[in-house]
DNA sequence: CTGTTAGCGCCTTCAA
DNA sequence: TTGAAGGCGCTAACAG
């Protein structure tokens, strides 16, 4: 209705008291009598007044925000985090400023060129996979960072132990009675990132463990490089009997060229994807789950922790992994694994 | 490095200018003698200093932040939107604050719950549908509204035709010669938005042009319900030869029943989603597309344009929809239509 | 328990 | 073209 939004004298003014009466009973603070408080509250209310975080920042020094940046809005795991980290910064009554700042090679400074120095409290990145050299970039600014998806020593860090989970969905292929596991990954030069690296070795070590030689093939990330993997999979001349994918989108694309070739799945391939994404499900996917509402809920809370002065900036929380049973692996044809 | 990040003192100090002259550069403010500039400018640059929009927007009454509001962060789609909106935004220098309200009966009084304000420019509401109250109450806000998924006269609205959408989906079942088309929506009770009716709208109409009756479920939203709902065409005792889902994800529900039941698709049924969500390719789902980027980045531009005054505030802004052809609707057996 | 005072960091007059 | 002064809306010390 105003055209001018009501300030807190406006309120005073209403509630028939000072501006410092105002300022306690809107910030909780104790030593105003019930009565007054009252009042004030119902002043407040009437002309639906709400405190500017602007003003009150340039005292306190805090902004009541936290940005949270991302490489890419996109993707739906990114949409899954964020909303894990608006509901734990929901909860203290923090804004979530939101930063998509694109792929690692065109995101040349952008620490510098978000204007994230006096207006945010604290940094959440998600999936940034930073350098050593943005870490310390990020210092300059001078708010605490929370790290989502990297494990950095000394640093805030939630993340998932991708090594773990890469090397227990291997095992679960293993245990069926598959010996010819295949990977597919994105390719190092596109992407390589921390977590990348890690379900690789997962793979690896699994693998190893078996007595087995890894068998890894890298092409571009999504549906199309697990496109071009699986075909070069099929194309073999001693094709694998189950195949694992780095990803779910990886393996929704290897999923759809089986398809169309015919080949069953579990039937004659097994398909394993990584990260319970959504469309998972729709295509029975067997996969490895790793929480992402969890895991943003858990850095939002840690913010929150640090912030408050009750968490060292140097925590770590691990998040689980959970391998998530579907119709798309079982034990290979004559085999002598568990399937006897 | 310095825990106290510089002031715009420091850099007029360093630059051997006053604070006014610090201000007129970096606000690209005229009537600066060029090498004052550029001292002024690398001083800035040396010291990292980033201008405080709290304290700015103390004396501007511009936060430089745009407020988007989603009932939920988690599905594919608002992820889409945000980017869009985070790119446009992006290019006019004003950050993004995404709040998450929940479902619609769980947001009582969101409008004055969030810090809205005095703390942001603008508020971008998306897919909210917003009752008439609600929209009112944001008005109480005082700062423009820009609706996304939504038409209301008199307001800044960016949306797509879903009737038309429908329609057109409808038709292209039509035309290959399909005659016994169902249609699968969301149950009314659970879910009416807005666009939900007008898709069922829109298929109805094509259904009547065409001189047939419709034929629609309702059930539960997302794959669930998808799911029941060809279950229960599924056990008709005469099944439709082409279905038309509200949208994706009940598509991909249906998708799995028929898979599961051996229904070829599109041998003896047709499926066809809307949204072009991002795992329809992976279905192969043929599927309306909406463009959900496109969408943000217009509604993002839209808000820029109403702030710089550029624009006014009952803007509205139709996207197009498109059919995207894939391999999940044919011709039914024997048909007559256009395949013959 | 309440009111008064002095800034927080910046932009906007106005005067030089 | 530049500088000095005032105040945006609020909080934090202090006084009463």
């Amino acid at each position: 209705m105003s055209s001018q939004p009501a300030s807190m004298r406006d309120v005073a003014h209403r509630a028939g008291v000072s501006l410092s009466t105002v300022s306690r009973v809107l910030r909780g603070a104790p030593g105003v009598a019930p009565d007054v408080r009252l009042r004030v509250q119902r002043a407040a209310d009437e002309l639906s007044y709400v405190v500017s975080r602007n003003a009150s920042g340039l005292v306190t020094g805090r902004t009541g925000r936290v940005a949270v940046v991302v490489p890419f809005l996109q993707p739906w795991f990114f949409g899954v985090v964020l909303s894990g980290v608006s509901d734990a910064l929901r909860e203290a009554d923090l804004d979530m400023l939101v930063y998509q700042v694109g792929e690692t090679r065109a995101r040349e400074g952008w620490t510098r060129a978000l204007p994230l120095r006096r207006n945010s409290d604290a940094v959440v990145t998600v999936s940034m996979d930073l350098s050593e050299d943005e870490c310390h970039r990020l210092d300059d600014v001078g708010v605490p960072v929370v790290l989502v998806g990297q494990c950095v020593p000394g640093r805030a860090s939630v993340y998932i132990d991708d090594r773990a989970g890469a090397a227990g969905a291997t095992r679960h292929l293993l245990n069926l009675g598959h010996t010819r596991i295949a990977y597919i990954g994105a390719r190092r030069e596109e992407w390589s990132s921390t977590s990348s690296r890690h379900r690789l070795e997962g793979y690896g070590a699994a693998m190893a463990t078996a007595g087995l030689a890894p068998w890894s093939v890298g092409k571009a990330t999504g549906h199309a490089g697990g496109e071009l993997a699986m075909g070069e999979l099929l194309s073999d001349q001693d094709p694998p009997t189950a195949v694992l994918a780095e990803f779910d989108d990886i393996a929704m694309g290897a999923h759809r060229i089986l398809r169309r070739s015919g080949v069953r799945v579990p039937g004659s391939i097994s398909l394993m994807g990584f990260d319970n994404h959504d469309a998972a499900a729709v295509l029975d996917l067997t996969t490895v789950d790793q929480a992402p509402y969890d895991t943003g809920l858990a850095a939002g809370r840690l913010t929150v922790g640090i912030l408050d002065g009750k968490a060292r900036t140097d925590t770590h929380v691990e998040m689980p992994t959970q391998i998530i049973l579907r119709q798309s692996t079982a034990a290979p044809r004559g085999a002598r694994g568990l399937s006897t």
